[in-house]
DNA sequence: TGACATAATCGTTATAAAGCGATAGAGGGA
DNA sequence: TCCCTCTATCGCTTTATAACGATTATGTCA
């Protein structure tokens, strides 16, 4: 594929590669596994999503990519857990995205 | 490909869906440019976004489906504008997704 | 009607993503 | 040490995405 990623600006990459990491429901139902469970064991995430821990383990390796979850090594486990500030980042990324577009459009209308 | 989105709850794949809308940089500039022009003649987000005639059409066709834009014929042109219901929306459910997690995952630290 | 402009679609190619089973590597316990 | 558990990675297949040129369809205007 010919990604022209360096044909656009740097903040619509990164908001992009962030909104990708977002474009799975597997991956969104994992980010509310991690957040729900006082614990975050991989196994347990395995259990609760509907995929070969194979796949599951791309799908961590994607959201960990992307700077929203961190795996710590905990024995023979491994232990996710979310990463509150980039999370809070990526929140704010979007809000701002979307809303500038919100109001610049408020008065086109075709 | 295995996608197994009839897996996943429905508010998980309807967020996913528009977050893949979402995971291009071509995409989210072509949205800019809309928002920023008061008119939005497909020709002149041609011009603007460094990409052949066709592959805007079809970043076009996506982001229509996902319901973030519409187009409306004008003569032998179209005209393209924001839908702002839906960016709002959009905004709100990012929002709302992002927001419990980050909320239930302030104890959580590993 | 004929020529031109605009934009969607088609056909093709290349790359990425999703999924799984099997394997490998690292720890912990008997 | 040996085995078992856990998770990451590998290899593979299938499908989706991105990109382009060429073509088609639809309007406008001379």
């Amino acid at each position: 594929m010919r990604t022209k990623a360096d044909h656009f600006a740097t903040d619509l990459n990164e908001l992009a590669t962030q909104a990708k990491a977002l474009s799975h429901p597997a991956r969104l139902q994992i980010l509310q596994v991690i957040a729900q469970k006082e614990s975050c064991i991989c196994g347990e995430i395995v259990d609760d999503v509907p995929l070969a821990q194979s796949t599951v383990s791309q799908h961590l390796k994607v959201l960990k990519k992307a700077g929203l979850i961190q795996g710590t090594i905990d024995g023979p486990s491994v232990c996710y857990c979310l990463d509150p500030a980039a999370l809070q980042l990526l929140r704010e990324r979007f809000d701002g995205f979307l809303g500038d577009m919100i109001d610049e459009s408020a008065a086109t209308t075709c």
